[in-house]
DNA sequence: CAACACCCTGGACCATAGTCCAGGGTTTCA
DNA sequence: TGAAACCCTGGACTATGGTCCAGGGTGTTG
């Protein structure tokens, strides 16, 4: 399949401007243009754009995306300097996942709560996460 | 303990002024103050200053930060409410931890395959990614 | 061959989430 | 007791991640 701009924007369902926006900051590739100039997407960037989308929504930045985006072997990269960085990205996501499921536990707990007493006024979810502190004393 | 402004930000490794920022927006409570008018800090308040931070890094907004720790039983909330509150932001963070679930995947496939061949050039990370696509089609 | 929808570029503008002053008062500690 | 280190408020400024608009060309469809 190929899409203009706007069928791609659609089906992705996001507004038109940024993926030109996406396009400048070098997340989404110069796409092949028609002799107008207008651009031609393939499903393969369709594909690139719901995962830079996914990932925005999972806390990483535009950089960060870009960075995962460019993973890969080539000329400069080596395939040891490729699994190293993956590595560390996993290690990373885990580390989100873990914090993730800490909050989650926290809202677990006050539904429970919430079924036995209604102890009205505190702060729940603070009194019901119980994160490591792991930081230097000063 | 108490702190003053100062030494909170540096027990949560954040700016004096986003704390103060904090405040207006409601993510922080008008907390107590000096006669002087210096704002004194509790190791509750610290402990809701880490939990904002890190419910930032897993991609909350500051308005979803807020609805977090607004979430309690008093005269308006009823305790049912709160809990089917509760409920719909645990599905949400379900939804989070699925999804980083798939990057993660996707990495760690990107790895083996650095292990074995490399074959130089396309995009390895939508390459093993394989994410479910539903959405309407137009 | 209109008319309308769509695309182009460049630049202005916006919301969110801070960060940084200026000008002035407060605490601490040598 | 005075310098250094802090804190106060209010307002200006910044970075990130878009979004909108003007002015002009392109596509398509009745």
């Amino acid at each position: 399949m190929e899409y203009t701009i706007g069928k791609l924007a659609a089906r992705a369902g996001v507004n038109i401007d940024t993926i030109r926006f996406y396009e400048r900051q070098g997340l989404m590739p110069e796409p092949r243009r028609r002799e107008s100039g207008y651009r031609l997407y393939s499903d393969e960037d369709l594909k690139r754009l719901r995962f830079i989308l996914r990932a925005k929504e999972l806390g990483f930045t535009l950089r960060e995306i870009r960075d995962l985006l460019e993973l890969r072997v080539d000329g400069e990269t080596g395939c040891e300097d490729v699994r190293r960085q993956a590595e560390a990205k996993i290690a990373l996501i885990d580390q989100k996942i873990a914090r993730l499921r800490q909050v989650r536990e926290a809202l677990s707990r006050l539904a429970q709560a919430c079924r036995a007493s209604s102890p009205a006024g505190e702060c729940p979810i603070l009194h019901y996460l119980e994160i490591e502190q792991f930081h230097a004393e000063n």
